[in-house]
DNA sequence: CGACAAAATGAAATCGATTTCACATATTAC
DNA sequence: GTAATATGTGAAATCGATTTCATTTTGTCG
C-alpha cells in the first residue's frame, strides 16, 4: 500500500541510500538530486516506516511516561512539561495511564524493555526501588518524578513534602488553630506518608498533642475527601481546621461543609496541596501549596534526554524543588472564638 | 546489550523459528521444547524487540489517540474508555496531546502514516474533513469522536449538541428565565456552534427575542468563563440565567458571581455541559448535561478494532448518543421576582 | 592539463524478529 | 508392517529502512 524507500529511489532515479541521506541529512547530497528526491517523496506521499527505521537505527526518539492516573490535573500538568520539552528536542511522548494499578504499571515497563521507547519516565511510581534498579542496571534509561531514588543512573525530581507540610500546619497554628484534621491520600503513597510526617513534626515542634482520631484517609479524590469529612462530623469531633493532602479532597471538604452548614473559613479553615486549576475558582478560594509541576516534568525529561544522548552519568541527578504556600480565602481569617 | 531471539534459540538448542512459535503460539510446539525455550527466555530476560516484530508482522497493536488537551476531564474520561476497551483487546494506546494547536494535531497524523500505530482515534479534531478523507482513502484506519464525518471508512460518535442545548434552554425557560446568557467555547469548535444553534432554536420556538449581546465567548475554560461574565457585568446587561457551553466555564461564572456578590441560583441560574467530576462538588451543585464520555471512547475503539481486524466496512458507522440533563441546585429554584 | 582531494552516490550488509517452505519424526489406519 | 497423515522443527527469505564501504564524479591547484 504505502510507498517504500525503494519506490522513491526508483522514481527519483537514485539509490535508496541517497533517499535516506536526503531525509536524515546524514551526509551531503547535491542540490539537484535533493530536489529530485524531494519531489519524488511528495508525489508518492512517502512516509518512512517507523518500524524499519527504529530497527536499523536502534532508536525510536520516543519517551514513555507512566502516570498513576490521567484524570488528575497534578499529573497532566507534569505531562505538559514533559511533552513540551521533549517536543523541543524532537522526541515524541507516549503517555500511559496505569489507572492506579500496580499491575498495569508493570506491564508498561515493557515499553522500555522491548525498545518501543528510548527512555521512560515514571511519575509517582508504585513499583519497588529494587525493580527500578534492575531496569537501570540493564542499561535502560529511566527517570522518576515524585520520589527519591538512590541509583546513579536514575535521575529523580520531587518536592520536600515534609517541609511544606510543616509550613502549612504552622500557617494554621498562627491562625489560632490547634485541632487540625489531616486528610491523607492513598495510605500506600509515599506522598501521604511524608505529608503526615510533616504534620506530626510541626505539631511536636509547637507542643501540640497529636490526636490520631483527626487523621482520616480520603484517597486523594473528591469522593474520598467528602466521605472522610462526613465520618469526622458524625463522630462529633472537635476541630477548627483541615489540612488536606491535595486539592481534590479539599473540594470534598467544601461539599461536606456545605451540607452540614459549616462556613469556610470562619468556622473551618481549609488548606490543600497542588494548586490545581480550580483552586482559585472555587468559593472561598482555596489556600494551597503550589508545586512546580510543569517544571518538574520539563526539567526531568531534559536530564533524561541528556543522559540518553551522552550515555553518561549526569553530574547532578537528584532535584529537590521548592514549593510555596499560597494563602487564599479558605484560611486567611484568624479563628473566631 | 539485550538478548536476541537467536541467543534464546542457542541457549535452548533450537532454531529462532521455534522460539517465535512458542512466543506467538502460531503453531504447535512440543511440550518439551516449549519448556526449554521458556526457561531460556527467563534466564536471559529476553524481551522481543518491538521494532523487529512490527516490521516483519506489519502491525504494532497500538492505537493512537489525539486529544485537543490532556488537561480537560472531558477528554480524559473519553481516553479512559478507549484505553480500557483497547486493553481488553490487547492493544496499547498512545495518547497524544495536541495542546489545541492544529499544527501539532497534523504532526501526530504521522503516527499512522509511518505505521507507528495500527489505527488512530481523533477526539474533537480541528482538521478539515477532506484531510480526514484523504487519510482514510489511503487505507489507514481512523475514527473520530465528537463530530460527524461522512465517509464510509471512518466510524464516528458524538452527541446531539443542538438537541440537548434546546433541553437546557427550555429548562431555564420553565424556571421563568427569559434573558439567558450563552457562554460559548472556542468559536472555531463545532461544539460551540451547534450548542449556540440549539440555544437559538429554543428561543425561537418559544418566541423569545434573541439578544446577541448576551452571547459571550469563554474559550471552554475557567479563566474565559470568568472574564466573559465580568464583561457582561460591566455592560450592566439584564439577565437572570447563564447557559455555559461547558462546566469549566461555569466555574468561572461562579467565581465572577462570588466577586460581584450575586447568589446562585436565586439571583442567577447556571447550567453547564459535560458533568465533569467536580460539578457535583462545587456549591451550589451545578446543573449540567451528562455526556456518555466513557462509553463514547469505549464504543468507538471497539468499532475501530473490528474494522482493523476484518478490514471491512462496518454495518453501522455513525453513532449519535443521548445525553441527559442533570438538574442540580444551580438552576432548580424558579426565578424570584 | 594532470594529480589529488573532496564531494556525491550506489551496492550490499545489517537491524531482529516472523513466516514460508521443506523436511524429519511421530502417529494413525488399514 | 507399510502407507498416509499429522505434528514438530529448521533453513532461509523477508519486512523497510540505515549504514558501511567502495566507487565515481566533481572541483581545486600547481
Amino acid at each position: 500500500m504505502d510507498a517504500k524507500i525503494i519506490d522513491v529511489a526508483k522514481k527519483a532515479g537514485v539509490s535508496p541510500a541517497t533517499v535516506s541521506r536526503v531525509l536524515n541529512q546524514t551526509s551531503t547530497v547535491s542540490e539537484k538530486t535533493k530536489n529530485k528526491v524531494m519531489t519524488a517523496i511528495d508525489e508518492l506521499g512517502y512516509h518512512p516506516n517507523a518500524a524499519a527505521k527504529n530497527l536499523r537505527s536502534q532508536k525510536t526518539r520516543m519517551i514513555g511516561v507512566i502516570v498513576p492516573d490521567i484524570n488528575t490535573s497534578y499529573f497532566t500538568e507534569i505531562i505538559k512539561g514533559i511533552e513540551n520539552m521533549a517536543y523541543a528536542s524532537n522526541y515524541n511522548v507516549i503517555i500511559c495511564d496505569a489507572e492506579n494499578q500496580a499491575e498495569k504499571e508493570m506491564e508498561y515497563l515493557n515499553l522500555i524493555m522491548n525498545r518501543t521507547v528510548d527512555g521512560l519516565i515514571m511519575v509517582a511510581p508504585s513499583i519497588a526501588d529494587e525493580q527500578l534498579f534492575q531496569i537501570a542496571d540493564k542499561g535502560y534509561f529511566i527517570a522518576v518524578i515524585g520520589r527519591h531514588v538512590e541509583h546513579d543512573r536514575i535521575p529523580c525530581i520531587y518536592t520536600d513534602n515534609v517541609k511544606f507540610s510543616r509550613t502549612v500546619v504552622e500557617h494554621l497554628l498562627e491562625g489560632g488553630h490547634q485541632d487540625i484534621v489531616f486528610l491523607s491520600g492513598y495510605p500506600t503513597a509515599i506522598d501521604s506518608y511524608e505529608r503526615l510526617e510533616g504534620y506530626l513534626k510541626a505539631l511536636r515542634d509547637h507542643h501540640i498533642p497529636f490526636r490520631p482520631e483527626l487523621v482520616e484517609n480520603g484517597n486523594f479524590n473528591e469522593v474520598g475527601g467528602y466521605e472522610a469529612m462526613m465520618r469526622l462530623f458524625e463522630k462529633k469531633l472537635q476541630f477548627t481546621a483541615v489540612y488536606s493532602a491535595n486539592d481534590e479532597m479539599a473540594l470534598g471538604v467544601y461539599r461536606a461543609c456545605a451540607e452540614v452548614g459549616l462556613t469556610i473559613p470562619t468556622q473551618l479553615a481549609v488548606v490543600g496541596v497542588d494548586n490545581n486549576r480550580i483552586s482559585k475558582y472555587i468559593t472561598p478560594t482555596l489556600s494551597t501549596v503550589n508545586q512546580p509541576k510543569y517544571t518538574m516534568g520539563a526539567l526531568l525529561v531534559e536530564k533524561l534526554i541528556d543522559q540518553m544522548n551522552e550515555d553518561t552519568y549526569p553530574e547532578k541527578r537528584v532535584f529537590v524543588l521548592d514549593s510555596e504556600l499560597i494563602i487564599r480565602n479558605s484560611s486567611n481569617v484568624p479563628m473566631s472564638k
